[in-house]
DNA sequence: GTGTTACCGTAACATACGTTACGGGAGGTG
DNA sequence: CACCTCCCGTAACGTATGTTACGGTAACAC
């Protein structure tokens, strides 16, 4: 043979060049030449890479699923109470931070164009439905007196106040700052009875 | 003079093809085309009503907001229990049925067209923000003993629930169902110390 | 009925998009 | 060093977009 190319490592640029534009400037901005120009190549590689334009929306949003599912992973796994392992991995799925901001709207990006995309609604589908199972696992492992269906209403309750959180800090990080975040899951956990130490209103 | 049109009625039938569009095919399908076919014209007369797509967009935003608007200033004026009214307004603004899941998309093409631009970010975090201080007069009524703070921070889990289940339910209507959206919102209200008639855990 | 005025559809324009095809050249192989 | 294979940038193509300009025509006044 004559000449190699690491295709993964490129395909892996690229799709982080995906995130980038898609937080940067929406769906409608989310276009080829702007994801090849932030990769620092051009069209020509994007599309040897990929067949087309969605097969690397697709690709990408895998990727994002797969990235943050890892980070999930380590913290489900750590040794800490089940409470605060719980706190953990919903403070680390909000938009605490100018990172965790950035994925959020990409986030937010991908799910409207799922609106157009169904393949991309059903990736998007299957990504919150590893993280509510996620996060059922560990109510349950904090509240194991509570039945199923208590322990999904629950989990359904804090995943949409997670998520919902993250997509109104997009377009208004005053109103809902890290501190409002902290503020409202704490609340959430206490009056849920999912608090640390003790149970709260 | 010579001949007369309704403006106010075109501008708003328009509008309402920018709804239409936008939770249908989301922002990247939201064209001028698209809506112009969708209003029943051309695009012509939809550039004679508005300087350009950009005022189209940010007109249409606003009078989604107005029109929400009224619909929850009734319900706040209802004079039930306070505790019946702020449910009242919550499930009203959740996607209990297919009317409301479609005001979801449009409510969530129009955050993510908010990515790239600026102007409607404005509007968002202005609807938002009144929709928030509704909830806020509420849960006040309800629990007057609270100071403003608490009254703040509840208010904001409430509005990041009902907004997060509708995020979420445009992509999965089976796991956001209305019957888990009233669980959800049911349970909240609950274990918030905002129940009706008693107080749950 | 006739004239005038405002309305709005048609059509063109420049740009930008996704996609395809081609060619230069880099880098392994012998 | 020479060859050959496979990258990947360049450039083109057809389509679609936002926007502009023009012209036919419908409606009101007299």
């Amino acid at each position: 043979m004559s000449r190699t190319a690491d295709r993964a490592a490129q395909a892996e640029r690229i799709s982080e060049a995906v995130w980038r534009i898609m937080a940067e400037s929406g769906p409608q901005g989310l276009t080829l030449r702007a994801v090849a120009a932030e990769a620092g190549c051009t069209t020509g590689l994007v599309l040897h890479r990929f067949p087309g334009k969605r097969s690397l929306l697709a690709h990408a949003r895998d990727l994002l699923h797969e990235r943050t599912g890892e980070v999930m992973d380590r913290l489900e796994a750590g040794d800490g109470a089940p409470a605060d392992v719980l706190r953990d991995v919903l403070a680390h799925a909000a938009s605490l931070d100018p990172v965790k901001r950035q994925e959020a709207r990409v986030w937010l990006g991908y799910l409207a164009a799922a609106l157009a995309d169904e393949d991309l609604a059903v990736r998007h589908t299957r990504a919150n439905r590893s993280f509510l199972a996620r996060v059922g696992r560990l109510v349950a492992a904090v509240r194991p007196d509570w039945d199923g269906r208590e322990v999904a209403v629950v989990s359904t309750a804090l995943v949409a106040l997670v998520e919902g959180v993250n997509a109104l800090a997009v377009a208004d990080a005053e109103t809902y700052s890290a501190e409002a975040q902290g503020a409202v899951l704490d609340r959430a956990l206490g009056s849920f009875g999912l608090a640390g130490r003790a149970a709260a209103t």
